[in-house]
DNA sequence: GGTCACTGTCTGACTAGTTAGTCAGATCCG
DNA sequence: CGGATCTGACTAACTAGTCAGACAGTGACC
């Protein structure tokens, strides 16, 4: 892999190819129709469709890291609000919803193969020490309520992914809203020390990939 | 489908195919392998492998209804644990790692299949209700704090089935731990009214299906 | 009791479709 | 020219589902 943007039109062209398919129809062949290249081009770059995986989820460390860097110097509810946004995302957004279907997929393979996994875990530690971070700042400021952050980041996680797994499962919009209630009610706003709020709805953008962001069908 | 032991027969080794090779390669010849019979009895028996996990899927139900009924009788705080139980298994029992680890895939799944995330809304809707049902007798009887049984279960449901993708997709012991402390001890046993207790480590059998219920490799 | 016909169950061999990955050679660029 | 990049055509492997026919049980009629 020479040249960096070559990577990176597979790989985008890969995250168009997840959006509309989802992993398990992921084939060669989809991810170079979105490109201008044949599939050959996509074996002469990877090795393997899971050479190509693995590297995928880098990709996608790398963006997350660059979105968490530019929020570190705002407030601590406000990087809360983004990161919960970033896991809950509302249901009209198909595009985060598509790709996180595919994710979910790449997740349930990850028992059967030990690349994935490690690769999954590394992302995972990542996530949860951001989210610890965010907590730790937040106590120190004053925002947020004295607590054991390292538990609370594994329950918010759990309790996020749960909700996403919900959402996906079942496409019931009725039922995410309400776990979406217990845990920001119960959970979120138990963490905010008194007078501090979460911005309204935050929805933030700049999550997405790619230079075309849309995933239509 | 006459013989209600040949339908039996055939969803037992379904069961056993997903423990060992996961949904994603679960075969017709798999589930064939499982049985004395050929693959063609199966297509004979069903006309597709979607209708065959459609209708497993329905097998698991009456299964665990029957554990469900079995269990009425007892206090709620029994009961509840064992339902976490069920859940939140310890990553010592392989049989049921491997078979969630495959029921994970299927639900990956569903959004890509409107059969599939019917049966699973219908499975889940029932669950809920069954833990919803546990709250409000735990309430009523005294043993539980008073609360919104609606909002919790939610809450609940979707934290142990958070704290299940991180399980199966890292595999990570002391993650999982954490997850399990944070659940139990911030929301599970809040919900406990002074002085009652959890009984001590239910780990329960009995959910398992088919008439050998191991699953070796 | 024998045998014949009928029906439901079951099977081995087959087809058709799909896809990862290969490879010989084309093309581009310095 | 020579190396890197890229491609179309191909192979090999796999699997859902089909189908013609084997087989077993059952009952009926002689």
């Amino acid at each position: 892999m020479t040249e960096p943007s070559v990577r990176e039109a597979i790989l985008t062209a890969t995250y168009e190819a997840l959006c509309e398919h989802g992993y398990t129809d992921l084939t060669a062949q989809a991810i170079a129709d979105r490109t201008d290249k044949s599939k050959s081009h996509i074996f002469y770059h990877y090795d393997s469709v899971e050479d190509l995986v693995v590297d995928f989820i880098d990709f996608l460390l790398e963006r997350f890291d660059e979105h968490a860097e530019e929020m570190r110097s705002r407030p601590p509810a406000e990087r809360l609000a983004a990161f919960v946004d970033w896991f809950l995302y509302g249901p009209d957004d198909e595009e985060q919803v598509a790709f996180h279907t595919a994710l979910l997929e790449l997740r349930a393979q990850a028992p059967y193969n030990d690349r994935y996994r490690e690769q999954l875990r590394k992302s995972d530690d990542y996530l949860r020490k951001t989210l610890e971070e965010i907590l730790r700042a937040g106590q120190e400021s004053g925002d947020f309520q004295d607590h054991d952050e390292t538990k609370t980041a594994a329950l918010l996680i759990a309790a996020f992914d749960g909700a996403r797994v919900r959402q996906l499962t079942l496409a019931r919009d009725e039922y995410l809203t309400e776990v979406r209630d217990a845990t920001t009610d119960e959970i979120l706003d138990g963490l905010l020390a008194d007078g501090v709020a979460f911005p309204d709805e935050p929805r933030s953008a700049g999550t997405s990939i790619g230079t075309d962001p849309t995933c239509e069908e």
